[in-house]
RNA sequence: GGCCGGGUAGUUCAGUUGGUUAGAACGCUAGCCUGUCACGCUAGAGGUCGUGGGUUCGAGCCCCAUUCCGGUCGCCA
C-alpha cells in the first residue's frame, strides 16, 4: 500500500467538537471502526477528544471511495468534508447527529493488526496492555483519565500561583540520606565509589529554601522510593510539594483545604465542606483502628474489655494482663448471615494480621458465641445487652496488646464493610489526623525511629518526655486522608539548631554521624530561618481518586509493574561492559 | 522474602473421570451487501495448552521444578 502525505491539508479542528451543517471540516485521527457496505462505508475517526463518523456513498469520488475501501482498524487517517446531517442519529455520541461527507481522504499510516482491540480492551489481561502501552494508551477511557491528570496539574499550579508561592526546581541527583525508604542510587563517573540519590521527596532542599527566604514554594515533584509496588504504590510518583514560612500549623492546612476545595470544585463539581474533620492520631486508631480511616461508614469499634471483666475466658485475661485491651465491632446490617465458613476465613485474614484469633458472637435465630463454655448463667444475657447488640448483628472480637487489637478490627471493618456493600462510591470524607506520634520502635534495630522524619517539631508539651517516654512525644505532624487513602502528610520543621541536636540524639545518632548525614542542613539552621512547615500531597493518588481507578496504573503513562520493572521498554536493564568500568562497578553474580 | 490467585488460537474464555482430529465468541483473511453505528451474511486461516522434567499404554487435565503477571503481608522516615 503506498501511503499519503498530509501535505496541503491543515486541522481544522479535532474530531469531538460542536460542528455546523454545512461547514468544510479536515479532521485527523485514528480509524476505530470500519463499517463497509459494500456502496455504503462508514468510518468511525478517533483522537482524543473523541468519535466523528466518516461517511462514503455513490456520490462520493470513485477514487476515494477506493481509498476508504483500504482502510482497517487503527489506520491513520486525514479526511476532508462537508459537514451534514445523519440519517439516523447516535445518541451516544456528541458528534452523533452529524456525519462528514468525505471529498479527500488520506492514509497517512497503516497498522498492522494489534495484538488487542484497542478500543475494546477492558477485560484483556493488564500484562500485553502494558507491553503494548502506547495502543492501550489509545483508549477513550485512559485517555480521558490522563486528560483529568493534566487537569489536576493545572488547577494545582494555578491555586498555588495565586496564593503567592513560588514554583522553585530542586535537584533530581541529591546526598543519599539512608533513613526511611531505600533510595535509588546513581553512581557517579567522576568520583569513584560514590554515588547520588534520587529525591525520596525533596524535603531537606525545601526546607533551605525556607532558610534562604523564599517563604512560599511549591513544586510538582517526582519522588523515588525502591520499595515494593502496591495498586497504589508506584517506585516513581508525584507529589504536589509545598512549604510555608511565618506560620503554624493551623494556616497551612488552612491553605491545603482551600486548594483541596478548589481542586473539587473544578475538577469533580464536588463541593467539599471546610473545615476538614480533625482527628487526633489516637482517636483514630481508638475508633477505626488505622491511622487512615475510612469514614464513609460506621461500624467503628469499641472498647469493652470492662463489659467482659467479669467473664471468666483465658484469651480475655491474658490479654489485660499484658496490658492490652479486648474490643469489638458489630458489622450489623445482616451479617448474621455469614456462614462458619466465612467466619473463618475473616479469622485468617486476622491472623495474617497478627491476632491470635477471633472471637465472635453471631445472633442469627439465637444468640451463638464462639467462647459459651466459658460464660456463666445469665451471662450472655448480659453480655448482649451491655453492648447493645440485637438480633442479626455478628459481633466480632478481638483481644490482645491494643498494637494488635485495634489494626486487626481496623482491617476487618473494611473488609466487612466492602463485602456488604456499605461503601458509598460518590462520597469524599476528608479527615485531617493530628498529633501523630513522634517515635515509632523498631523492632528489627531495637531503637526509636522519626515516624515522619527527623526535621519534624514536637509538640511543645511533650519535649520533656523526650528522654523519659519517647513513645508518648507527640509531633506536630499530621496527614491528611480522603475515604482511607492517606493523600498527603505534612509537619512543621524544627528551626532551633540545639532542637534538632537533641532530636537527632534521641534516635540514637552520634555527633559524627549526624554532621556526615545532615551537617550542612544543622549548619544552615544556625543562620537563623523563618518558622516553616509544609507537606507533600500524592498527585498520583488524587488522581486515582478522581478518575475512580482502581491502580495507580490507570492514571501514570508509563507505569511500572510489581517487580518495578516497565514491560514495554523491559527497564531496568543490563548495561554494556564498558559503561560500568567507567563507574568503578563489578556486578556480584547471584548465589545459586 | 512469605502467603494467595492466574497463564489453553491475535484477544476473552470453555475443555467432563486422564482417552479419537483441543472448541466458542470477538478479532483477522476472502467474498457478498446503499444508511450503518458492537452493521449483517457466507467461507477460511489461525494452537510447541507459559517453560522444563516426571507418572502413565495415553497428560491441556495428575506430580515436581521453574518463569511471568496480579493481589497481599513484610517494607514504604
Amino acid at each position: 500500500m503506498t501511503l499519503d502525505s498530509m501535505k496541503g491539508l491543515k486541522r481544522t479542528n479535532y474530531c469531538s467538537v460542536d460542528y455546523t451543517v454545512g461547514d468544510t471540516v479536515t479532521v485527523m485521527g485514528f480509524a476505530d471502526r470500519v463499517r463497509d457496505m459494500g456502496n455504503l462505508i462508514f468510518i468511525n475517526l478517533r483522537d482524543r477528544t473523541g468519535l466523528v463518523q466518516l461517511a462514503f456513498n455513490d456520490e462520493t469520488d470513485r477514487t476515494v471511495f477506493e481509498k476508504a475501501q483500504q482502510v482497517k482498524s487503527e489506520y491513520v487517517l486525514a479526511a476532508v468534508g462537508t459537514v451534514r446531517e445523519r440519517e439516523s442519529k447516535n445518541g451516544k455520541l456528541r458528534t452523533g447527529n452529524i456525519e462528514i461527507a468525505v471529498t479527500d481522504l488520506r492514509i497517512l499510516s497503516a497498522a498492522e493488526t494489534t495484538p488487542f482491540e484497542v478500543t475494546n480492551s477492558d477485560k484483556v489481561n493488564d500484562e500485553l496492555k502494558l507491553r503494548y502501552r502506547y495502543l492501550d494508551l489509545r483508549n477513550p477511557k485512559l485517555t480521558q483519565n490522563l486528560i483529568t491528570r493534566h487537569e489536576i496539574a493545572r488547577v494545582t499550579r494555578e491555586y498555588f500561583y495565586e496564593n503567592g508561592f513560588l514554583e522553585i526546581e530542586t535537584p533530581m541527583m541529591m546526598k543519599s540520606t539512608p533513613e526511611g525508604a531505600r533510595d535509588y542510587l546513581v553512581p557517579s563517573r567522576v568520583h569513584h565509589g560514590k554515588f547520588y540519590a534520587l529525591p525520596q521527596s525533596p524535603q531537606i532542599y525545601k526546607q533551605l529554601l525556607m532558610v534562604a527566604g523564599y517563604d512560599r514554594y511549591i513544586q510538582l515533584a517526582r519522588c523515588f522510593r525502591d520499595e515494593d509496588l502496591r495498586a497504589d504504590r508506584q517506585p516513581e510518583f508525584t507529589q504536589v510539594d509545598l512549604e510555608m514560612s511565618f506560620v503554624d500549623q493551623e494556616d497551612i492546612q488552612e491553605c491545603i483545604e482551600g486548594y483541596i476545595q478548589k481542586l473539587f470544585k473544578e475538577i469533580m463539581d464536588k463541593d467539599i465542606k471546610l473545615p476538614i474533620e480533625r482527628l487526633t492520631f489516637a482517636d483514630s486508631m481508638a475508633r477505626f483502628g488505622s491511622d487512615k480511616p475510612d469514614t464513609r461508614f460506621g461500624m467503628e469499634i469499641d472498647d469493652i474489655t470492662d463489659k467482659v471483666a467479669d467473664i471468666d475466658f483465658v484469651v480475655f485475661k491474658a490479654a489485660v494482663e499484658a496490658g492490652g485491651s479486648v474490643r469489638m465491632i458489630n458489622v450489623k446490617n445482616g451479617a448474621a448471615t455469614y456462614t462458619r465458613k466465612e467466619i473463618d476465613k475473616l479469622t485468617e485474614h486476622a491472623k495474617g494480621i497478627g491476632a491470635k484469633g477471633l472471637a465472635y458472637i453471631r445472633w442469627a435465630d439465637e444468640p451463638n458465641c464462639s467462647f459459651k463454655k466459658f460464660l456463666g448463667e445469665g451471662q450472655l444475657e448480659k453480655l448482649l445487652s451491655d453492648i447493645g447488640a440485637e438480633k442479626g448483628d455478628l459481633i466480632l472480637i478481638c483481644a490482645d496488646k491494643n498494637k494488635v487489637v485495634l489494626p486487626t478490627l481496623g482491617a476487618l471493618r473494611l473488609i466487612c464493610a466492602k463485602r456488604l456493600e456499605l461503601i458509598p462510591d460518590d462520597v469524599y470524607n476528608f479527615v485531617w489526623i493530628t498529633e501523630m506520634p513522634f517515635f515509632e520502635w523498631d523492632e528489627e534495630s531495637e531503637t526509636w525511629v522519626a515516624m515522619h522524619h527527623p526535621f519534624t517539631m514536637p509538640m511543645e508539651e511533650c519535649l520533656e518526655y523526650l528522654d523519659s517516654d519517647p513513645g508518648s512525644v507527640r509531633a506536630k505532624a499530621w496527614d491528611l486522608v480522603l475515604n482511607g487513602t492517606e493523600l498527603s502528610s505534612g509537619s512543621m520543621r524544627i528551626t532551633d539548631p540545639a532542637l534538632q541536636q537533641k532530636m537527632f540524639e534521641a534516635l540514637g545518632m552520634s555527633d559524627e554521624e549526624i554532621q556526615a548525614k545532615f551537617g550542612f542542613l544543622v549548619d544552615a539552621y544556625r543562620y537563623a530561618s523563618p518558622p516553616h512547615g509544609g507537606m507533600g500531597i500524592g498527585l498520583d493518588r488524587i488522581a486515582m481518586i478522581m478518575c475512580k481507578a482502581d491502580s495507580l496504573r490507570d492514571v501514570t503513562a508509563f507505569p511500572k509493574v510489581q517487580n518495578a520493572s516497565e514491560l514495554m521498554s523491559g527497564c531496568p536493564s543490563v548495561v554494556d561492559e564498558k559503561q560500568l568500568e567507567e563507574l568503578y562497578i563489578s556486578i556480584v553474580p547471584d548465589e545459586e
